[in-house]
DNA sequence: CGACAAAAGACAGCCAGGGTGTCTATTATT
DNA sequence: AATAATAGACACCCTGGCTGTCTTTTGTCG
């Protein structure tokens, strides 16, 4: 049966929001309530090496007041330390913390839970070959994680 | 090579983006510069009967003041028309002008054709079989298509 | 070395598309 | 008839994006 353009757009949407809806859940029931998927993928960015505002909006591909937007609630949360830069007296320098570690290694456990719930509903060949086409189709192109509102939000909606 | 959950999901969230960014950036080539995601989705769910706030905030599983919103900014531009329902005199009822069944109807045929593009690079077998995959992995779930902020943004980014 | 350009972060205000609360009018139910 | 449920309108709030502006610091160039 072959579908629509819209209804493969939309499996691929309800995907990923299977994923992340239940790593979000998962998350909150470990204590990290606050925890949104974005927070999430702004920590990876800076444990791998964006260390100040300017940079991880690079990395987002977001402006830096947006990403200054979203150090600062990690910062108010723990999650991030924020400190002055000893090379450079314009830059702050932003690591995660301890708490923030923690949050990322629960969330990369859950995320490879999940996916390891797939690959035995379909099999790990079919999985990864989904991946392989879905690297080959999009995969090229830095994804821009940017969510707004939904996905930024608390769990437990729909309204 | 086997991924990591975390990346699984930005694959899925890429293979989306790259489809709904390719869409909108065409629909918008063709005149319809101020057509969101959102927009057309909520234009289909009208289409399809969702004729009052009420019932398209189910629909789209949003509160039905959310809706009204989006009623409001798609009959502003034209793609839907509000008058009142002689059935219930509380209600409003929704249709879909002329012009929003054009902006429907390129909107499908353009996914189509991205759907296309992808069944000739992967080959139509396997595209079908993601697709049959991922309705049984998330298909089953009505798949929440709210969208602030990144998905309803104006094509030509990031900044 | 000085002038100028580029970069950093802070501050301010704006936006889209979600949310909640409240209210009045209408319809449905008991 | 009384009450419950529903509809839409209005108001305000939120998140995570945006742009513009500013001062300070660093880098580059003549």
């Amino acid at each position: 049966m072959s579908r629509s353009g819209a209804d493969l757009a939309l499996l691929l949407l309800g995907g990923f929001r299977a994923l992340v809806d239940a790593a979000s859940a998962e998350l909150a029931d470990r204590g990290y309530e606050d925890v949104r998927p974005v927070h999430d993928f702004a920590m990876r960015a800076i444990a791998a090496g964006a260390d100040s505002a300017s940079e991880l909006g690079r990395r987002l591909s977001i402006t830096k007041q947006s990403a200054a937007k979203t150090i600062a609630v990690l910062q108010e949360r723990g999650y991030v330390a924020r400190d002055t830069d000893p090379r450079d007296a314009r830059r702050k320098r932003l690591q995660v913390t301890e708490l923030g570690f923690d949050v990322l290694r629960q969330g990369e456990a859950i995320f490879d839970e999940l996916r390891d719930q797939w690959a035995q509903r379909i099999g790990a060949a079919e999985l990864e070959s989904i991946e392989d086409h879905l690297t080959a189709l999009a995969g090229a192109q830095p994804v821009r994680f940017d969510t707004p509102g939904w996905i930024a939000r608390d769990i437990g909606e729909p309204a």
